[in-house]
DNA sequence: GCTACACCTGC
DNA sequence: CAGGTGTAG
């Protein structure tokens, strides 16, 4: 069992749900099931924990690998308490107190975010669960359900393109490819990431065929430790014009129809500025709220 | 540096 | 018509 602080918020539907990670189910006893590098996992929560039971041909995680995967290292209270000043923040983390941000194996969040560009969460989730059927190592659970793990990067490194469009990935599968190649080659080493400076991962990451400035920020946020990593698209840009339009007119001529570069980069600013290293968890919050306002109708302050 | 445009698929 | 990136101007 894997305790966190007294206090500290969790919840393994919030977190598992909120569209950061693809390849994770929610059982029918509330645990949540899936892959995580070479092995499976499966986490429950406990009163004052989370109970973790892993299967696999792998060697056991080490307990603190899990504790990071979960992000259960993460003071959200002391975090809760610094963005609590920042009322549309704030009222996003009321809807989803317990969303921690997940730190997954690297290529199990590259690999599936080179699918994400111009795609949607169930899109995405197809086509990855479709490459991992199909070329992803298998692992069963006792009560018969089989997790399939991410396929490893040279096994997608030495496929034809064309075999990945059944997946229905597009002009996505030369990325894809590419980006097994690359990484299976050693020209990118996902490990060496962590821990880099904010710069130089984004840098390295940025060399990936499919890989943009907002796929990039996904990964290093959700994978190589940089809480700073704030990835912008149109939901986050949304929520930014919706609930700060005051103090971004100041740095933005006006909203323009196309999410430009240079937009980007001021958004970008604009929350680092505001976050700092909290950025990541703020965006988070927000992108969920906006995503959740445009179902529920339940705007705060919409605009116009 | 910046803007414009093509690109696969699915809901 | 959409939760972007690569490429050409």
């Amino acid at each position: 069992m894997l305790p966190f602080a007294g206090g500290e918020p969790f919840s393994l539907d919030e977190t598992f749900g909120c569209g950061q990670i693809f390849r994770w189910r929610r059982t029918l006893r509330g645990t949540w099931r899936g892959p995580y590098g070479a092995v499976a996992l499966e986490v429950q929560a406990v009163p004052g924990g989370v109970a973790v039971t892993w299967r696999g041909a792998g060697s056991a995680p080490p307990a603190g690998d899990i504790w990071r995967f979960l992000g259960l290292d993460f003071p959200l209270g002391r975090a809760r308490e610094i963005l609590g000043a920042d009322a549309p923040v704030s009222r996003a983390m009321d809807a989803t107190p317990g969303l921690r941000i997940l730190r997954q194996d690297p290529w199990d969040c590259v690999s599936a975010f080179v699918c994400a560009q111009w795609s949607s969460v169930a899109k995405i989730e197809r086509s990855t669960g479709w490459m991992a059927r199909e070329w992803g190592e298998t692992v069963p659970f006792p009560d018969g359900e089989v997790i399939h793990l991410c396929p490893r990067a040279g096994r997608l490194a030495a496929l034809a393109p064309d075999a990945l469009r059944p997946a229905g990935l597009g002009y996505r599968c030369r990325y894809v490819v590419g980006t097994a190649h690359a990484v299976a080659a050693g020209d990118v080493d996902l490990d060496a990431l962590r821990g880099a400076e904010y710069p130089d991962a984004l840098a390295a990451l940025l060399r990936l065929p499919g890989f943009g400035r907002k796929v990039a920020d996904c990964v290093l946020l959700f994978a190589l430790d940089q809480p700073c990593a704030c990835p912008v698209d149109v939901w986050v840009r949304r929520a930014f014009h919706d609930w700060y339009a005051e103090e971004l007119a100041s740095r933005l001529p006006s909203e323009a129809d196309a999410l430009t570069p240079r937009e980007h980069r001021a958004l970008v600013q604009f929350a680092w500025d505001r976050w700092g290293d909290l950025a990541g968890y703020a965006q988070q919050y927000l992108f969920h709220a906006r995503r959740g306002a445009k179902q529920h109708l339940a705007v705060p302050e919409p605009r116009s």
